[in-house]
DNA sequence: CTGTGACTTTTAGTCCGTC
DNA sequence: AGACGGACTAAAAGTCACA
């Protein structure tokens, strides 16, 4: 599978298991909130500091991210 | 340490182990040779994608390239 | 063989909305 | 709550000449 849609699909179950919206999630991460929408539907290709962005809020690694 | 580092030391290890130059390993890549070299020292925040590139020719994963 | 500055084209990333 | 579009700015992608 395509490492976008991976991405994409890791972060929104991390973000649901953790009961935050898309918007609330992109202020966590200081990140816009359409663009977290893009990511999570695997439509972007988010440089590695931004995927480190994603993952600190998260308490979790980019690996994980991209696994 | 920041990530673009450690991306950067990882991959000159994983190809030095291999014994190619920058630009055979470029060309395994697909990726321009001068573009290797700066994201070996850091100087470039590379898109999720490169990083899939760079792990392809090296047998390893995104994961081991940025941890 | 590798580093680096300069460069153009492409896309990452933001911000405004509407459905 | 989230998908998606348009317009925009900042930065990445990609290449080259030369040290």
């Amino acid at each position: 599978m395509d490492i976008r849609q991976r991405l994409g699909r890791n972060l929104r179950r991390l973000r649901t298991e953790r009961g935050w919206s898309q918007e609330e999630f992109a202020d966590r991460a200081g990140i816009h909130r359409t663009y977290v929408s893009d990511i999570e539907r695997g439509a972007r290709n988010p440089t590695i500091t931004v995927v480190e962005k994603l993952a600190t809020p998260l308490g979790t690694t980019v690996s994980a991210l991209l696994s």
